[in-house]
Order: structure tokens, then C-alpha cells, then sequence
DNA sequence: GCAACTTTTACAACTTTTTTTCAACTTACC
DNA sequence: GGTAAGTTGAAAAAAAGTTGTAAAAGTTGC
């Protein structure tokens, strides 16, 4: 795991294509790693893990279909088939076996990359390690999913404490002034009914902190107004 | 129940092709409805509720282009362009702006139907988990039959009932605002008559929570929405 | 015309926000 | 170090807003 990037399994015996593929896919950034037979295609799908797979039907030692009913036992991530054959049957067969697309030879690779980009993209919708998550302490905030949790528990959190919650952490260190995070959480109209802050910033304190007595994260500036630290 | 066929939106202005895809979407026990205009196919796609649209992109009235940026501000049902422009750049940008598959006409009926097969069968892919299932509790969502059972009892959902199934368990543990899910499941111009979620969730706990009173799956955020959790 | 489904209506229950009150703490000056 | 002025925190009551439930009325498809 060296890092998050998108992982793509290349699996073609053409030799001329790997290479094709692999510069087209490392200038994007992605992932990729090759196999040119189905026993490989295997074996480095088990350990690989990608995100998405570039199968070529043809293989030396075996069809490619018997690959997608393989790996369609595992795994849901999207299989893209680049083949040579033309005929609409091997086509059919194909996509209902459990393949996501079917790109004929020659292809385009500008073609290639966007549908790539389309199966791509509904993955990492639902991929929980895209969205950006702010942790501090048992507390883990997703803003993706709007989601707050102590100690692996769900906490409920009103508009308003969000709105505020926003606010203070959108850079954690930094003082905000009472009269910003009011003009931000309550509108520019309330900035000086700071008592509102209070309420709120200790309802923030009950529920996040472990000991809202004694705060570590929500930090009072008496006179100034208040930091968030993690 | 026998209404929850699956619903296709054929957007076409060539009367031969509409004719053929009517009858083809018709022998698969398809609910098939057409336009054959870009203002038409906007309105048609609002009240119909479609799960797929198959668009033309050389519409009379403007770009089909155009209705892809509308239609993915308030669904995400998958769109197969059926086109008579070729070129690579025509793909890339409609695939990058929004739609699932590309074929170019003529087409081969058999290629079209088993690339909307494959559509259709993404719906049913949840998360990364590799069962065509939802599962929570003792219930159990088959997205592919569209069936629902608890404890192995089948559950009758009505259509409007599966429409919000579907888009609140889209993303589990996610926050779907109100004016999401209404423009989702009412269409996008009943965004406002939020009431009507309240009743529907309140069906889905009714009969999908072991105790309706204390929902444990569909989760309310006052102010905010409902969150779906496992 | 019947059955199933959706929309409308009405009201009770509940949650959140605002207001009020008072105690505790901080700071600065004598 | 003590005291007063200013600032902050906690609790709870009041007000405003939101949600849940039931049931009647309207629609649609068979």
C-alpha cells in the first residue's frame, strides 16, 4: 500500500499494448501492474487489488471469460475488455458474464481513458476512503457524509453546532474572532450577540470533548474568541 | 407490485428507431416511454421516473448534451447515447459530461441490449461488497429483482416506496438532504414539498425497523434529512 | 367497480433555537 | 492578596420550528 492512488490490472498478452497502456495510465497517475496470462491474472488480482481491471479476451492459455467468472466470486470492480474480436455474440457473452464495457481493437486510447473514467467514477463515490476525514482525539469528523462519531459512536449534531463545528475546525490551530465565527454561523445581522457562541461552543464541548470541564480541543481566548486545536 | 417494472426513457427523434426500441424494451417486460425533443424528454424524464434513459444526442431542439447537465442535477439513472457522430471527441465529451455508455448507429439491438443489462445491473451494486444484495437487520434488498424480504417474509414496496429505498441506501451512513431525496424521488420541481418524505420514510420504517418508533436504519436529522445505516 | 397507490389534510409529539437567569471564572487595579 | 468589572459557562424555560401518524380524498390501473 504505498499509497492511495487507483490501481488498474493490465491484462494482455500484446506486448506492444502493455507498454502502450502503462505509459497511458502512469501519466494519469494511476496505478498499474500487468499480467499476460489468465493463471497470473489471477494470482495478481488476489493480491493486487485493483480498482479496476483491462482484460483482454485472448489469452494464450485460456478465455478471458473464465477470468471475469473468477474474479466476479471476490470482487465488483469494474472489468473493461479490449478485444479483438468483433462479433456482437462475443460481445453479449461477455457483458453479461459480468463485464462493465467492451472496447473493440484497434481502439482509441482518448476513448479508452473516458470510459475508464466513467466506471471510475461511481466506484469512488462510494469509496469511504476518498472523502476527507478530520480526526482528533476518539472524534471523527466526515464532512462528505456529514457524519460525527466518539469513541466509534454516532453523535448528533443540529445545523447550527455544524455550522459552527465548520467553522472552528476549517483550520485547526487558527483564532477565530467571536464576531467572525457569528457572522459565518449566524449571518453578519447577529454579530454581536456573542452569548449564542457560548451556548454553542459548550454544546460542541458536552458532546465532543472527554472531559467538557476541562477542554482540550475547543480552546477559550477570553476576550478574543476561540481555537480549535487537534 | 406488478408496477415496478423497470421504466425507460427513450429520447429519439427518428420515428423508424423509436419504433424498434419500443418494441425490443417491450418484449423484455420493459415500461418504455419516449420524447423526441430536448424540452419534451426534460419533462418526460421529471414526472416518468425513469431507471435508464437511452438519448440521442442529435435532438431537433438543441444538444443533447444539454439534457444530461440538467437531468444529472436531480438523478443518477444511468444514460446510453445511441448517436450518429462518430468521432472519438463526441464520446469523450458526453461520457465526461455525465453518461454511462456510447454506441454509435447503426447499432446491433442485441450489443444495445446487453450494454443496458449492464446498466441496469450497476444499480443493484451497493458498496464495494460483492452481494447483489443490501443487507440489515434480518432484511434483505434484492436490487436486481427488486424484491425486499424481513425474515425471509417478502415485504410489498410500493413504487414511490422503492424509489426512496433506493436513494437513501445509495451511499450508506450518508446524509441525503431532503431536497436531494425529493428531487430524486418526486422529480425536481416537488423539491420543496418535503411532507411527503416524511410519510414515505415513515412507510419504509414501518415495514423495513424492527421497532418503526425507534428507527435504528433510517436515521432523521432534524432540519437536515435522513441518513441510511446498516 | 375494485384494489392499490399517492396526495392532501389535520393534529400531536418532538427537537432545536432563542431567551433568561445566575454562578463561576479572569483580569486588572488598589 | 482582595475586590470590582467584565467575561464566560451551565441550566432551564419559552418560543419557534420540524417531524411523525392517521385517515380521508383523489387517482390510476386492472
Amino acid at each position: 500500500m504505498s499509497t492511495n492512488r487507483i490501481r488498474i490490472l493490465v491484462v494482455e498478452d500484446a506486448l506492444e499494448i502493455q507498454r502502450l497502456l502503462r505509459s497511458a495510465f502512469e501519466s494519469e497517475e494511476f496505478e498499474v501492474q500487468e499480467a499476460s496470462t489468465l493463471a497470473q491474472a489471477l494470482s495478481r488480482a488476489a493480491t493486487f487489488h485493483p480498482d479496476l481491471i483491462v482484460l483482454d479476451l485472448g489469452l494464450p492459455d485460456g478465455d478471458g471469460l473464465a477470468f471475469i467468472d473468477q474474479f466476479r466470486t471476490w470482487s465488483h470492480a469494474p472489468i473493461l475488455i479490449l478485444s479483438a474480436r468483433m462479433h456482437e455474440a462475443d460481445k453479449i457473452t461477455a457483458l453479461d458474464r459480468g463485464a462493465d464495457d467492451y472496447l473493440s481493437k484497434p481502439f482509441s486510447l482518448g476513448e479508452l481513458l473516458a470510459r475508464l473514467r466513467v466506471q471510475l467514477r461511481r466506484g469512488s463515490k462510494t469509496e469511504s476512503g476518498t472523502s476527507p476525514h478530520l480526526v482528533f482525539g476518539d472524534v471523527v469528523i466526515d464532512f462528505v457524509q456529514r457524519s460525527v462519531t466518539k469513541a466509534g459512536q454516532s453523535v448528533n449534531i443540529t445545523p447550527t453546532e455544524y455550522r459552527l463545528l465548520t467553522a472552528l475546525t476549517r483550520i485547526p490551530g487558527k483564532m477565530m474572532t467571536q464576531s467572525a465565527l457569528m457572522k459565518e454561523v449566524w449571518g453578519p445581522h447577529f454579530k454581536d450577540s456573542t452569548h449564542y457562541l457560548r451556548i454553542y461552543v459548550g454544546h460542541l464541548r458536552r458532546k465532543l470533548e472527554n472531559d467538557p470541564s476541562q477542554p482540550r480541543h475547543f480552546i477559550t481566548e477570553t476576550g478574543v474568541g476561540y481555537r480549535f486545536v487537534k
